[in-house]
DNA sequence: TGAGATTATGACAGTCGCTGACATTAGGCA
DNA sequence: TGCCTAATGTCAGCGACTGTCATAATCTCA
């Protein structure tokens, strides 16, 4: 392996990650692809936690040392996207009001991912992983459990954005749970197969429904 | 319970209901507030199943004839309180705005139940639950659930109040998953334990809370 | 009122998610 | 090479939940 004339294309973080910290990562990515695999083949509460650890070789209390139940290796596909989002929103510029920065951050962070992706472990994983959480009761909820915490993530981003002291403006909190809502209907409705398939169908989903959102509110809904 | 002016859900065929039915009931309301009881004694993680059933002397699979789960059991103090917003909702006149029938419902019901509660079943059980809620991550997730599909039904009374079919016009599926976010914003911010305790606070955190709907989708913040 | 059909319940066994404890192995480092 | 630490495997056990079958309680109707 061409050790030495690897540039300074990687974080250098990496480079230097020991033998262990390597295996440790391939082990843990090697669970995650075969849950997502088992689970969409033959349904979340058909997979047993048994099946995924012998699938990668390893025994189910490594499974548990990797992740704390079997919702989180299932909802672990979503935490780059989520990762990506969140770190799309900081770099929004201050021009931006925060509604219009928390549509526009959505919307960027899935051209890129779906632009970059890797079809294998990329978009497409997110998206079929919605796509189950929607029709897996356990998944739904664990995810929306998920989405709270996000939100409040979320509700600090923006207080910090408008220099506002989040435990005093409500406006945050409201706003990112308006925001998580509305991503929330989106994906409902895109799961629901009437719209078209693909990052770019979820995007217009996602579009339409912050349209929706002024007019939702209006006083007059004629 | 003889309380006449508010939307009453019975039908009247459960006027003379046999003895094996009132003995169902009988059995489920005691596993509910011993649950309840419970819960709150030594935190929802620490009762087994096995205990809620010993104390309604009743055997665990008996339980699980009632309850298809935990969480269920202890979301049920809330079912009532859920069931009354969504009557109350259904009364709200056509002259009010969804977005104004949707808030005034929720205050109302809430008023209404405080007014009307037997201290032990009634509002503050229920207040009891939110703030349990809140601070065990497996019943919040259980909840979130149930509030979405609350979302649901509530689109659908807002698309037949307004004359929509809920399968094209987005609106009525916005405006429910939004009410949502904003009302668990409000249960969030009162169960921290800033505001006053029992329903007045309860309400006022709400009524704030819509207040701020506007401010924190408006373009300008400052 | 009493026999027979329903229906709720109990008892039991078993699966699966998940955890603590301890021994074993494998990577890091002097 | 050999010690130290961290990752893993094994095992035992708890608790949530389910299927199955027998029993007991209610209901129905002649």
């Amino acid at each position: 392996m061409a050790a030495q004339p690897v540039p300074s294309a990687e974080p250098a973080t990496c480079r230097v990650l020991g033998l262990r910290e390597r295996k440790k990562q391939r082990t843990r990515d090697a669970l995650v692809s075969a849950a997502h695999r088992l689970f969409l083949n033959q349904g979340y509460g058909r997979t047993t936690v048994d099946e995924i650890a012998a699938a990668v070789d390893v025994s189910q209390r490594t499974f548990f040392r990797y992740f704390s139940n079997k919702e989180e290796v299932a909802l672990a596909v979503l935490a780059d996207a989520e990762d990506y989002f969140v770190a799309t929103l900081r770099e929004r510029p201050a021009s931006e009001n925060p509604l219009q920065a928390l549509r526009s951050s959505i919307v960027l962070a899935w051209r890129d991912l779906s632009a970059t992706g890797t079809s294998d472990t990329g978009i497409t994983a997110a998206l079929e992983l919605i796509q189950l959480i929607e029709e897996t009761p356990t998944l739904l909820a664990a995810h929306l459990r998920r989405i709270t915490e996000q939100e409040r993530l979320i509700a600090e981003l923006i207080a910090r954005r408008e220099g506002l002291d989040p435990a005093v403006d409500l406006r945050p909190r409201v706003l990112a749970a308006v925001f998580g809502g509305v991503l929330r209907s989106a994906h409902l409705a895109w799961s629901s197969g009437h719209s078209a398939p693909g990052p770019e169908g979820m995007i217009a989903v996602i579009e339409s429904h912050f349209d929706q959102l002024g007019p939702a509110l209006a006083a007059d809904w004629r």
